[in-house]
DNA sequence: TTCACTGCAAATGATTTGCAAAGCA
DNA sequence: TGCTTTGCAAATCATTTGCAGTGAA
């Protein structure tokens, strides 16, 4: 009896993992699968592995907050801070914004026709470089 | 023997609390006058409480976790999002923005003179308001 | 007196880590 | 084979909470 092969592991994923300069084991790929196969998405270490395990890949809680580290070490996801509690990321790390509803815990990007306009950007004080300009509009129910 | 008079409680701390609907405990009053006495600070629940103990201050961790909170709800405080790990609280609760040096956890306000500018900013989805919007200008060394 | 507040220690919850077993090159 | 990576369970760390004692009105 051999094991059903699943059409996991899509051949992006793991080109990523490479460029990247990740050794593409099964976890990162399954878990580049969920990440960047559809659309931009934000979430959470559990919410992944709740995903992760819902559609039955085997991987522990641990290894995924190592590969959303390991991931965001290589640039192919952003981390975002909301909240002081839980640590968010997000798979679109192009130049964007961030609307956060506080009551739910919930991201979503800021259509990029709709962005704040951030102009007179100051000069990084000395010995500084600006690494990124984070803005987030916070949002309560009205 | 008596216990000699430190010249705590200062007027402006009672007085601060008093308008916050806080009764002004002993505490509260002495914690108030830390933050508020001098200029905007940035602090942590652990810088607080070190800085309080330092300073010959009795007062309990839990106790400073508290009050910042409900310092923060009665709107003496704002809480800043910037590191997942700590919770940093400022006592500059007018609109500005920041600047946070990620190698040293510091932050600092940006100069109201050389805000960026943000403009443009866009409706909030149904059904929700802008609470707030937050900038942070993340800093590395150079 | 009464109810809010405080301190302590224990509980919590997210995240990290040590280490042996398993996997990739 | 040799160095990575993974998983588990234990450890950590910031923060919160239960509860009995203390304090403010």
């Amino acid at each position: 009896m051999r094991k059903r092969m699943r059409e996991s592991t899509n051949e992006s994923a793991v080109t990523r993992l490479r460029a990247a300069g990740l050794r593409p084991t099964r976890q990162r790929n399954e878990l580049a699968d969920l990440l960047f196969r559809d659309g931009h998405r934000h979430l959470t270490a559990e919410t992944l592995h709740a995903d992760a395990v819902s559609k039955g890949i085997r991987v522990s809680l641990a290894t995924v907050y190592n590969t959303l580290h390991q991931f965001t070490n290589s640039g192919l996801l952003r981390q975002v801070m909301v909240d002081s509690t839980r640590s968010y990321f997000d798979t679109n790390v192009t130049e964007h914004q961030h609307f956060y509803y506080e009551e739910d815990g919930m991201l979503a990007d800021i259509p990029g026709s709709e962005e704040i306009a951030v102009g007179n950007i100051p000069d990084a004080p000395e010995g500084t470089k600006v690494a990124r300009v984070d803005v987030v509009v916070r949002l309560t129910r009205s």
